[in-house]
RNA sequence: GCCUCUGUAGCUCAGUCGGUAGAGCAGGGGACUGAAAAUCCCCGUGUCGUUGGUUCGAUUCCGACCGGAGGCA
């Protein structure tokens, strides 16, 4: 079979305040490329001080997709994104310029690389309501027992404490009829969709990382990020994702008169290292990472690999379509 | 100056009626297929302030010294 030649990309990963906004936007104007979030909260509309979306001024003209796309009451998820992500690149390749893949959402990332083919059922509040209730009124021990029956082997890799996914795995089959087992053999294409060069951001030592984070807290701060979160807290019913946003939640004990802005202020900054931490996690088990050191100069670091990857030929079979 | 309390893991503190110690937080590692900035799992050796004494054995009892807090003059 004729493969069709598979459209090149760039993506760019690692934790938070490493600088991925910056590199993306050199390569971009580098070599003709368009920028694609993958960035679960940078989505919504409004939230910019809290998620550190790169300002018009630092967007430095290069087209950004993906980013306030939704309003915060919205509810988005990886299978959204891999679909809009995908029809993005498709348009940007179609202009011939080059899709870079941007964020610090893991699981965007990997399912968009790896191609994840998602049931093609739409999400059902009703249902996740309905389980979430069972789960109060019976315990998620048995939830859990529940999922042993319909799948023990998904059931046995899961611990019977993550509530979130034996929910979602009990869910699946009931909405689908198929298995969360089955689910994870299915949806993985036989050869990955894009030919993506993958980079991930990281700092030598943790102790820079955190003085970057810390930093950048507290810019935020300045920049009125306890403005935005009152909004946030104001409407945290209607707003089911972004009320989980990390820049938010911290400041909800301080408007509640339970500690002090300084108290709330150390909170975030620890709940943002902890995230940089799994992210970290993340990025370290995908394949084919190309680390860079976001102290020294990260973009010249990623040119030689961009200039290869690019350069590259695509595989014969296109040469006779052609 | 005298009296009382206190000094144990990076921090806050338990504890050992004498057999060299453990929680929370911090920190580290991991998982991850429709909420993922979410959800969840695993990881605790430190001169028990210093120094003498009693003892088979002291971080634990006694003394002195050093640091901290409070009280009386």
């Amino acid at each position: 079979m004729a493969d069709k030649v598979k459209t090149k990309i760039v993506v760019i990963g690692g934790p938070t305040a490493t600088g991925k906004t910056r590199l993306s936007v050199e390569i971009a104007k580098r070599f003709n490329g368009e920028i694609i979030s993958a960035d679960s909260m940078q989505i919504y509309k409004g939230l910019d001080i809290g998620t550190a979306k790169a300002t018009s001024e630092e967007q430095q003209g290069i087209p950004h997709h993906l980013v306030d796309i939704l309003s915060p009451e919205q509810r988005f998820s990886a299978a959204d994104f891999v679909q809009r992500a995908q029809e993005c690149i498709e348009q940007i390749a179609s202009r011939g310029r080059l899709p870079v893949v941007v964020g610090g959402t893991g699981l965007y990332i990997e399912s968009l690389v790896k191609g994840v083919q998602f049931t093609k059922e739409e999400f059902d509040p009703v249902l996740r309501q309905q389980l979430e209730q069972q789960a109060q009124n019976e315990g998620i021990e048995a939830m859990y027992a529940m999922l042993q029956d319909i799948d023990p082997e998904y059931a046995a890799k899961l611990h019977p404490n993550n509530a979130g996914r034996v929910l979602r795995a009990i869910e699946l089959y009931r909405q689908t009829g198929i298995t969360m087992t089955q689910q994870l053999k299915n949806s993985l294409p036989a050869q990955p969709p894009y030919d993506a060069l993958l980079f991930a951001l990281d700092c030598a030592d943790r102790q820079t990382l955190y003085e970057r984070i810390n930093l950048r807290v507290d810019q935020m701060m300045q920049q009125g990020a306890e403005r935005e979160a009152r909004l946030v807290y104001e409407h945290r019913n209607e707003f089911t994702t972004a009320a989980q946003a990390i820049g938010y939640k911290e400041f909800f004990g301080y408007f509640e008169n339970t500690q002090t802005l300084e108290q709330a202020t150390e909170l975030l900054k620890q709940a943002t290292r902890k995230y940089a931490k799994r992210q970290l996690t993340w990025f370290r088990r995908m394949q084919d990472v190309h680390w860079l050191d976001a102290e020294q100069d990260p973009f010249a670091q990623a040119l030689p690999f961009i200039e290869q990857h690019l350069q590259k030929q695509p595989n014969a079979q296109k040469e006779n379509e052609a």
